[in-house]
RNA sequence: UCCUCGAUAGCUCAACGGUAGAGCAACCGGCUGUUAACCGGUAGGUUGUAGGUUCGAAUCCUACUCGGGGAGCCA
């Protein structure tokens, strides 16, 4: 007799058919009659439920025509094809062993939930059809992620996650302390003295791995980081969370065009990697999430994203016709009003937007010619907005000096930044990919929380 | 953080100043091919928390907590 999962039944059923075999996972529902009955098993290995058929000459009948959803068993029997049409072969039980009981509290249901009560169970929401598929998406992103870049040789950075830097300048950071709250240590001014913390200095949670990234890019020429980023803003929207997984590459010798061509293969690369390997997944979102998901992504694939310059995007915006609520107008940030535009109705695709003014965008940027833009580049996606931020980076000592003190930044916190300019400062570019941002992409799930596994947000870190 | 909407049985919802209900889940029973199984029955509630108005509050008012959506920040 072998042991089969329900991956494997559906894949190869050939092999299985009229023979013994043992399966083991979890029950779905359970259909009794008076002599005989039906269970729904899952067992984690792939989206399909697999069909088993009891009857009353199995010992254990009545107990198990009383199993709750949710009990882990161990079914044994012969695979044959199955008279129902819902499904192409069952299981004809010949003995059901009880791993696991549940109990009549389970909280998950045949019928559908909300997503904002699965979230309040996150530890039992991957057993259901659509958290199921998101996490097996999820993790077939994140191989081919990996994927592409190995194929082309980027090597992967893991950079710290603890960081000594409080000069990356993407926002609020959380604080990594061992210090004793109730009896803080004081300098001479009053002030805590972070000499006597854990490594002797202020230490915080990073919120970026590109400063580091950009060490290891100018001596590998193509790296990446892929890992975990905290930022401690107090945002409410279905688009941030605290804790979220971010994909940075670095490639050196290049500029923002490259770097642009870089971010659409990747794109173009995890979305038909995932297509072609999850596709009872993204059928599953296609049919119950959204049913413009297929047609949008396979689209995706074969077409050429958007390319426009702010200064476009502002005359576009300008011509639109629209009644915005925020002006438009040169030198104003472009607001998610008009980026939604952009990429929803103007290109109904998505959209590189470059050479933002210098004002709004990070002193690491490199400086265009004209003097008052920067070689930067969002690119825009229907649904989801910023999905990636990038630029080619200020490789001239001299102009990323001028830039830190135009904004009032210490020198001495970039010191090794600086040096990297000072030996051998070649010209180099990257981008930030939101990991779960790309996931809402991919699935047409509309909020981060449910994309994530146990979702960090402002007030609350529950499990 | 700001604006806005919401919180009623385990879940999804109804009742909108006058005795809190339904479907599903649970429990008991029936049913020889079900598949969101079906049929009958039982049980299940200080209506998010704390105040206030009223003869009377799930319903009106205030504050708080939590959640949804929008905005800002950004990935």
């Amino acid at each position: 007799m072998e042991t089969a999962t329900v991956k494997e039944l559906f894949a190869r059923s050939d092999n299985y058919l009229n023979k013994k075999i043992q399966i083991s996972g979890w029950v779905k529902t359970v259909r009794s009659s008076k002599t005989f009955g039906f269970i729904e098993l899952n067992d984690g290995t792939f989206f399909s439920n697999l069909q088993i058929v009891y009857d009353e000459k199995l010992a254990n009948f009545q107990e198990i025509a009383r199993l709750i959803t949710g009990s882990a068993i161990i079914a044994t029997g012969e695979l044959v094809e199955s008279p129902g049409a819902k499904q192409p072969f069952e299981l004809k039980a010949e003995r059901i062993d009880i791993a696991g009981h549940s109990e009549p509290d389970y909280p998950l249901q045949k019928k559908r939930h909300t997503f904002e009560y699965l979230r309040t169970i996150a530890h039992l929401r991957p057993r259901t059809n659509t958290f199921a598929a998101v996490f097996r998406v999820r993790s077939v992103a994140a191989y081919a992620i990996h994927k592409f870049f190995q194929e082309r040789d980027f090597v992967h950075v893991q950079t710290p996650i603890i960081t000594g830097s409080d000069a990356e300048g993407a926002g609020e950071m959380f604080r990594v302390t061992t210090l004793d709250f109730d009896r803080l240590p004081r300098d001479d001014k009053k002030e805590v003295d972070f000499s006597k913390d854990f490594f002797g200095k202020e230490t915080n949670l990073t919120v970026s791995g590109q400063l580091e990234a950009e060490s290891y890019c100018l001596a590998f020429k193509n790296v990446y980081t892929f890992g975990p980023t905290f930022r401690a803003e107090n945002s409410n929207t279905p688009r941030h969370a605290a804790e979220f997984w971010m994909i940075e590459p670095e490639i050196a010798f290049a500029g923002l065009q490259e770097n642009m061509n870089l971010a659409e293969d990747m794109l173009k690369y995890t979305i038909g990697y995932v297509l072609k390997h999850c596709p009872e997944e993204m059928r599953f979102f296609n049919n119950f999430v959204d049913k413009s998901l297929l047609g949008r992504l396979e689209n995706l694939v074969e077409s050429k994203f958007g390319h426009i310059t702010y200064s476009e995007a502002i005359e576009i915006l300008k011509k639109s016709g629209e009644q915005f609520e925020y002006p438009v107008a040169w030198g104003h940030d472009l607001q998610t009003e008009h980026e939604r535009y952009i990429t929803e109705k103007h290109f109904g695709k998505p959209v590189f937007v470059t050479d933002y003014p210098k004002e709004f965008k990070a002193f690491y940027m490199r400086m265009n010619d004209d003097g008052r833009t920067v070689a930067a580049m969002d690119l825009l996606v229907p649904g989801v907005g910023e999905i990636i931020g990038g630029s080619q980076r200020e490789e001239r000592y001299d102009y990323l000096e001028k830039r830190l003190d135009e904004l009032g930044l210490n020198k001495k916190d970039y010191w090794w930044y600086l040096d990297l300019r000072k030996y051998g400062g070649a010209p180099h570019a990257g981008f930030g990919l939101g990991f779960e941002r790309l996931l809402m992409y991919l699935t047409g799930m509309t909020n981060i929380r449910d994309v994530i596994s146990f979702p960090r947000t402002p007030k609350n870190a529950e499990f």
